[in-house]
RNA sequence: GCCGGUGUAGCUCAGUAGGUAGAGCAGCUGACUUGUAAUCAGAAGGUCGAGGGUUCAAUUCCUUUCGCCGGCACCA
């Protein structure tokens, strides 16, 4: 006699064995069909699981959210299927879901093409149609060696290689085509019906850019087609909103061929930038932090004492001069250290917080430029922290809530937190590392904060705490961090005196609440969808007139505005008022003021905001009022 | 940096099986004087990313190179 207890805690006898897929035949035919897995004891089973004792079962249909990723794991192995029925020389590799859906890596003599792909996706939607099943077996490690070798799949015997001896290997087999597989798997290909190849991509064997060039296939998968056409429509959604387009469009800035990774920022971008920065400004100087400005370049004996010469020589920027050789700042960190320098300093003077709007380069590789988002020139809301071991808990702490007070002003209140621990690649003994490390720990934990952990990605000097923010569409923007950074004031020779009369080597902080302000207005960007709250709009308000007749009203109406301090524009061109309202409202421009033969009349202007809504007629100095009250919340 | 794609007017894009290119919008000129998302007309606008090669002839074919796009790798 078998048990098996039911999510509702009812349980089920059964006289013999049996798979999960009888269980669910015992309780209706229609669950039966749409069973895709089973939760065995907490575990993910298939259907075909034999239950041979007692256990609890969970039935894991189309509904369940864990349905998605057994879906997208099995139409990888349909993608692997399709493409070894096609090009039967390519070598299957490793094929993992991923977000939204899954991938497949190749080898093979030449690159895939997109007419390739569309071939793909056909044959892929053919095996659907033909429903095969999808059966598991279990090998021995010998024998699946010996199998995959006997195929020519060198890959998958270089992955069983590495699995460890006493693991059971399984394998599925859907027609043609068997993979190795930890599973589980839909039991059959028809039970995947909402799928489509979205990239083509070359990827390392392994992640490693020192191994082959693997094709790589990017598909998304899910539990129907209306799941399906709704993630499109969302990729829509974030394209319509890349960063790239919206700055053209708006004119905020450009970039050209000859800076690449640069950006060359227009008027209208920069009123954004100096926002931001001017937001920054006030807040900081709210928690004690004092800017300063230090050199754009400074000589390489600086940068090998700090380490990065060594660590970063290759991708930082150099010049000389008359046999000297320096180094384009990447980082403002070594010159906050010789700006510390500057004097004796006591422990009463700690902590010291000094911040720096400093310009940086650094020659990232080429492939990893993107819009504003990943550049070589950028400028970092950037603060180093000099205090004592005993400070250090109290200043984590308040930049913390820093981080979260201004990124609340923006609208992001989703964030989440990282803690980066030491690299494989770093500087200082193991001691400083494992107090550091912990310094940080306790600094979240004592403000009851979430974090997940990411071991050796941690600075080469020290341990990190990100914060990345979500934006409107759920992704992740790692902006914030803040580093402890035990090694480089003393390498620098930063003291200061202690309470006992000895000289110590102070702590330091990086700290950076938006990260690069071009990747950090990049992601407004496309959070706003270029829709800016009136406070970052380039253009606040544009007065347009009817017609020529109100021309000096207009202007009149335009320079109140712009000397009360509004960013406004006029157009008083000889065209009409809906092409007008359309060049502006393309623009953006959260108010547009309308000026008629009716306005001149009463004294008034008419309102329209960019979502059309008319607010009617009101007095300039109601407007001002209005955009006031409108700034301040 | 690596793999693949791509580069034509200010913008968005078409085109040439090798014979130095075309549209819409914008800009310019003119007419119209306009009431809430594109008024009409005219003229003009390009070393077809850059260098080299093949050819009588290259924007088109080959090659080198640069930028950009999608990934991978990288990201102090």
């Amino acid at each position: 006699m078998i048990q098996v207890k039911l999510p509702d805690n009812s349980i089920k006898n059964f006289e013999q064995a049996l798979t999960i897929l009888d269980v669910a035949k015992s309780i209706s035919p229609s669950l039966a069909k749409a069973t895709l897995a089973g939760r065995i004891n907490e575990e993910l089973k298939d259907v075909s699981y034999l239950i041979d004792h007692d256990c609890s079962l969970k039935l894991v249909t189309e509904k369940d959210n864990e349905a998605l990723d057994i879906i997208r794991h099995s139409a990888a192995h349909l993608l692997a299927q399709a493409v070894k029925q096609l090009f039967p020389g390519a070598q299957v590799t490793i094929g993992p879901v991923i977000e939204n859906g899954f991938f497949y890596d190749f080898s093979y003599e030449r690159a895939f093409t997109p007419e390739d792909v569309v071939l793909i996706e056909k044959r892929m939607h053919d095996i659907v149609k033909s429903n095969q099943i999808i059966e598991r077996k279990e090998l021995s490690r010998e024998d699946a060696i010996a199998y995959f070798a006997s195929i020519g799949e060198k890959y998958k015997v270089e992955i069983i290689s590495a699995i460890a001896n006493d693991q059971v290997l399984s394998l599925y087999t859907q027609g043609d085509f068997t993979d190795l597989c930890r599973g589980p798997h839909v039991p059959s290909t028809s039970k995947i019906k909402a799928f489509k190849l979205t990239k083509l991509a070359g990827a390392y064997w392994r992640g490693d850019s020192k191994n082959e060039m693997l094709q790589r296939i990017y598909g998304t998968a899910w539990r129907n087609k209306e799941e399906l056409d709704n993630y499109l429509t969302i990729q829509e959604e974030a394209k319509r909103r890349d960063h790239r387009i919206i700055g053209k469009n708006l004119d905020l800035f450009h970039q050209q061929d000859e800076a690449p990774g640069m950006i060359f920022w227009h008027p209208k971008g920069w009123a954004i930038w100096q926002e931001v920065e001017q937001l920054i400004r006030r807040e900081i100087s709210l928690d004690g932090y004092q800017e300063l400005k230090t050199p754009q370049i400074v000589d390489r004996s600086l940068w090998e004492k700090s380490g990065h010469w060594s660590m970063f020589g290759e991708s930082m920027f150099t010049t000389h001069s008359e046999n000297r050789d320096y180094a384009i700042k990447p980082m403002n960190c070594p010159c906050h250290i010789l700006v510390f320098n500057q004097g004796l300093k006591s422990y009463r003077d700690l902590p010291i917080r000094f911040a720096e709007f400093g310009s940086c380069h650094r020659n990232e590789p080429s492939g990893s430029l993107h819009g504003i988002m990943r550049v070589r020139n950028f400028i970092q809301d950037d603060g180093h922290i000099f205090c004592t071991e005993d400070q250090l808990q109290n200043e984590a702490q308040k930049f913390i809530d820093l981080v979260f007070r201004i990124y609340k002003i923006f609208g992001f209140n989703d964030v989440a937190i990282k803690l980066s621990t030491r690299p494989e690649k770093r500087v200082g003994d193991d001691s400083f590392w494992d107090s550091s490390e912990t310094a940080l720990a306790n600094a979240l934990e004592s403000k009851n904060l979430k974090y997940t952990l990411q071991p050796g990605e941690g600075a080469f000097y020290g341990p990190k705490i990100e914060f990345a923010l979500k934006d409107c569409l759920g992704r992740e923007w790692q902006c914030g961090t803040l580093q402890l950074d035990p090694n480089m004031p003393g390498r620098l020779g930063a003291t200061y005196i202690a309470e006992d009369g000895s000289k110590k080597v102070p702590l330091m902080l990086h700290r950076a609440v938006l990260g690069s302000l071009e990747r950090f207005i990049g992601v407004l960007i496309e959070h706003y969808a270029g829709d800016f709250p009136l406070w970052l709009a380039p253009i606040q308000a544009a007065v347009l007139n009817i017609s020529e007749k109100q021309a000096p009203y207009a202007v009149s109406v335009y320079n109140n505005l712009k000397n009360n301090g509004f960013r406004c524009e006029l157009d008083i061109s000889n065209e009409k008022i809906g092409y007008k309202i359309r060049e502006k409202t393309l623009l953006k421009v959260p108010y547009l003021i309308i000026i008629g033969d009716k306005e001149i009349e009463n004294n008034t202007i008419t309102l329209r905001k960019r979502d059309g809504t008319d607010m009617g007629s009101m007095t300039l100095e109601q407007f001002q009022e209005l955009l006031g009250s409108e700034l301040i919340s």
